[in-house]
DNA sequence: GACATGACGATTT
DNA sequence: GAAATCGCCATGT
């Protein structure tokens, strides 16, 4: 697998620009990313980002705004206790005021 | 190659 | 409005 030829190196990007202390979904990356991709593909993508240091994948949640991967880092505290360090408020694995914090590449990196 | 699975999302019941 | 269903497509068995 070489990772500059498969999609995962665009979702690494993608998240890699998300600004601090904004989130972003997987279906608005997936969306960006183009058709080839799906919202599915994008968390397969974060679940291998989850190694690389230079990704904030602790910014990506599902399209509610939960924390649906937090049981994928290295604790499960890590994503939850990141978030907060950042300033986002998150309540029952849920971010407040998701709408405002919520970041689409295909809208404000256009 | 068929079958099951998954950090999702939209639609239908 | 909650639960069930379908579409999505890469990965593993």
């Amino acid at each position: 697998m070489h990772q500059t030829d498969n999609f995962f190196y665009h979702v690494y990007e993608v998240v890699k620009l998300i600004p601090y202390g904004r989130v972003s979904t997987y279906g608005a990356i997936a969306a960006y990313l183009g058709a080839k991709s799906s919202a599915r593909m994008v968390g397969w993508a974060l679940n291998a980002a989850t190694a690389m240091p230079d990704i904030p994948a602790h910014r990506v949640v599902n399209r509610k705004g939960l924390l649906s991967g937090k049981g994928h880092f290295p604790t499960p505290d890590y994503m939850e206790s990141k978030l907060k360090s950042e300033g986002i408020e998150v309540e029952n694995n849920q971010i407040k005021y998701f709408a405002e914090l919520f970041w689409n590449p295909s809208v404000e990196l256009l």
